[in-house]
DNA sequence: TTACTAAGACTTTTT
DNA sequence: GTCTTAGTAA
């Protein structure tokens, strides 16, 4: 099991500290170490599996670390606690929906949920939804939760803030009626029950002697939190990370977490793995080279023993459409040499650009796969189901009942639906209570609506849950609606794909026994009345209603078939790839151009190049383009900053590179961008490249690259040109005033040497 | 209630 | 350029 570690692999495996970081670099084992040691602990009886908890951020990863434990050894893993932080918090909830406040049937609302949920208060109390629109809300809700903030914690600093946080209490209080819980209040409920049922948490505080944490740099605050109180005093806790692999911070990730889990638990105890098992040696050497530009970092160097390896490749292309047939001649070329399909990955900062390279790919006839999108849980035709499932398991759940209440259509319109929530607002009860007090015909509507629910709740207690979604989508009208429908074929086929999962569902959960699982928690809390362990098995139904929000489906389809691996590089985080593609590598899409300015910004750019590079096994290659189609207008950029913190000797230009100018005010750009670290005077100040594209208003052209002068802004530097005519746009970089976007037709600029 | 049109967005998104 | 959403006409 130990024997194929290397000497830091085994370290950490073996650690007998009681806290450990382990720093696991981009291809280093990270995931082995992770599995090994759980078996380790096990095999050498320092835990019984009962006493195991390992968190993850995906469904995956925990699926994955369950597979390879079992294969390493013969674990019986029902009484083990592996799974996401929500799936983990979602099964203490469930236990003690009492003691957490909860119906014991409470709903998890996704994010769409949420949004819905949001407008329908929003709409409710008469809120101004120009100042305080649905999505602000929801983000300020959520930041608030992550954080751990409730509505009379949450910092108001001014009337708006005021404002929001008493959105947030009404949004509360909704919920609260409706039995529905979001995301982030999955977790904060799990840690407010810890955190104030001192029974409840000294029963899990004694449980869990060993606590494992994959991805630790994307845990928030609240996770970390979370993990805290469940260790208490005496459990090990076992923290797995990359600082450099940090991209999620703009959804709550704080990287910060690590740095606190070294100084609150880990102390010295931390360990490095460097060797990468993954790449060759020039691309590794360009990954490190890299990411030294950053500062803040923990510090960590991979190298490797396979040698160097090809140079990474450079392709400067006048077009995104070109940019995308030079990609997809060479994709050609390398499935001529004999690679997989499956083994070349074209990657991008954002889903936009994986159009062009689409058709190309479409051209070619060859074969490819976008990752992202819809998945399968999130289809309409499978939320509106999962919507009258929840309605029969639970009722109380408004957003449910808005979804499908006129779904199909039955002539219960937005006047009827006004009418019921004010009746519902008066009596103070949920939507399907109140159908009886709407009067008039449709009225009428309504009633024939809640028989049709409480009709399907009563069959629900004979069928299996395979039958009864066949049977709700017959009884709903769902069926013969899309069977209408001109392209409702794949939505049936949806519908037919749904049945079949559930099938899947009850096959594996019988097999695996969440009912045994039951068990096991029951014999732990001993069947008295005060137990707070929830006595009940919970239905197939809840369960599969719980498994479809927390796990929304995989974003990939049919696996196995051999084709083009298309996706952001944030999907790519944790897949390796023979070949990578790494496409648009330009100033304002990679870095991104919102995220120069944030905080950080620039920092977390550049370890999404880190996690980019590091994908590719044997080649990489970088393309750009210096003109290209975003948002309906043509946009020039020039060349990555990224590429040129690559150090030279391991690069191989394919296309002539572009032609550097000397231009006083790019250093001034430097010194604009804090983030660049001009400290340490490592980067060396570059002009930028001048290039063809150019724009023409009222009779001067403009470039990148160009100088220019303006009465009030001073000298500056074009850096990127943005439509044509009267809608030409020019963002210039000045030396005194920073960087503005200046319309070229109003803007009196002249051209200066440059 | 449906269907058409206009307006606005538009970086990344494990649950 | 393309998609989603809101608003209005039939």
């Amino acid at each position: 099991m130990i024997g194929q570690l290397n000497p830091e692999q085994l370290a950490a495996v073996t650690t007998n500290e009681q806290h450990t970081l382990v720093l696991a670099g981009a291809g280093s084992g990270k995931t082995k170490v992770l599995t090994t040691r759980m078996a380790w602990l096990i095999q050498n009886g320092k835990v019984s599996p009962y006493g195991v908890l390992a968190v993850t951020f995906t469904n995956k990863a925990a699926r994955e670390m369950l597979t390879r434990l079992t294969a390493m050894l013969p674990v019986d893993t029902r009484g083990m606690w592996v799974g996401t932080f929500h799936g983990l918090c979602n099964r203490l909830l469930r236990a003690h929906y009492r003691d957490a406040g909860l119906p014991q049937n409470f709903q998890i609302l996704d994010i769409a949920d949420q949004l819905a949920a949001i407008k329908r208060l929003i709409k409710a109390n008469d809120i101004d939804d120009e100042k305080f629109p649905p999505k602000d809300v929801q983000r300020f809700i959520n930041n608030a939760k992550e954080n751990g903030e409730r509505p009379d914690t949450v910092e108001v600093w001014d009337a708006h803030r005021k404002r929001l946080a008493e959105i947030y209490q009404l949004y509360q209080e909704q919920c609260q009626r409706e039995g529905v819980v979001d995301f982030a209040e999955l977790l904060l409920r799990a840690y407010e029950l810890l955190s104030r049922n001192v029974l409840v948490r000294e029963h899990y505080q004694r449980r869990f002697r060993y606590i494992l944490i994959d991805e630790f740099q994307d845990t928030n605050t609240l996770q970390y939190k979370w993990l805290c109180l469940l260790a208490g005093a005496h459990a090990s806790l076992f923290a797995v990370g990359d600082d450099d692999q940090s991209i999620y911070a703009f959804r709550g990730a704080n990287v910060g977490n690590m740095s606190a889990f070294e100084r609150d638990y880990a102390g010295n105890n931390i360990i490095r793995l460097e060797q990468n098992y993954r790449s060759y040696g020039h691309i590794l050497d360009a990954a490190n080279a890299l990411i030294e530009h950053n500062t803040e970092r923990l510090g960590k160097n991979l190298w490797t023993d396979r040698g160097e390896g090809e140079l990474l490749r450079v392709v400067e292309q006048p077009t995104d459409l070109l940019e995308a047939q030079w990609v997809v001649d060479e994709i050609r070329a390398q499935i001529n040499d004999g690679r997989l399909r499956s083994e070349i990955a074209v990657l991008y900062r954002s889903n936009a650009q994986s159009r062009p390279i689409e058709h190309a790919l479409f051209s070619a006839h060859i074969p490819y796969k976008v990752y992202g999108g819809l998945r399968f849980f999130e289809r309409q035709e499978i939320k509106h189901v999962l919507a009258y499932l929840r309605l029969i398991a639970s009722g109380d759940d408004d957003t449910s009942f808005m979804r499908v209440v006129n779904f199909p259509t039955r002539g219960i319109g937005a006047r009827t639906l006004e009418n019921l929530s004010d009746c519902a607002r008066q009596i103070g009860c949920n939507l399907i209570h109140a159908v009886g007090a709407v009067s008039g015909r449709s009225g009428t509507k309504l009633l024939a609506f809640a028989k049709l629910i409480e009709t399907l709740r009563e069959d629900a207690q004979t069928l299996s849950l395979p039958e009864l979604i066949k049977h709700v989508t017959d009884a709903s009208g769902l069926n013969a609606h899309y069977e209408a429908e001109r392209e409702g074929a794949e939505r049936l086929e949806n519908l037919g794909e749904l049945i079949n999962a559930a099938t899947a569902f009850c096959a594996e959960e019988n097999l695996e026994g969440k009912a045994a699982l039951a068990q096991v928690e029951r014999s732990v809390a001993p069947d008295d009345p005060d137990s707070p362990f929830a006595q009940e098995l919970t239905s197939a139904l809840a369960l599969f209603l719980s498994h479809a929000s927390l796990e929304a489906g995989d974003n990939q389809a049919q696996a196995g078939e051999d084709a083009i691996q298309l996706m952001t590089i944030h999907a790519a985080k944790g897949l390796e790839f023979d070949s990578v593609f790494i496409t648009g590598v330009e100033e304002g899409l990679f870095p991104h151009e919102n995220s120069i300015m944030a905080e950080d910004g620039l920092e977390e750019e550049r370890r999404l190049m880190y996690v980019a590079i590091t994908r590719a096994k044997e080649r990489l290659t970088f393309s750009l383009a210096h003109a290209r189609m975003l948002h309906g207008q043509t946009r020039y950029s020039m060349r990555s900053r990224f590429l040129e913190e690559l150090p030279d000797d391991h690069l191989k230009w394919l296309t002539p590179r572009t032609r550097e100018v000397a231009e006083p005010s790019w250093g001034m750009r430097l010194h604009v961008d804090a983030h660049a670290r001009p400290s340490t005077g490592r980067i060396e100040p570059r002009a930028p490249r001048s290039i063809s594209s150019g724009v023409s208003v009222s009779g001067k052209e403009y470039r990148i690259g160009q100088g220019v002068r303006h009465s009030r802004f001073g000298d500056g530097t074009i850096i990127r040109l943005t439509g044509q005519g009267a809608d030409a746009q020019a963002e210039i970089v000045f030396r005194d005033t920073g960087a503005k976007t200046l319309a070229l037709a109003v803007a009196k600029l002249d051209i200066i040497a440059g």
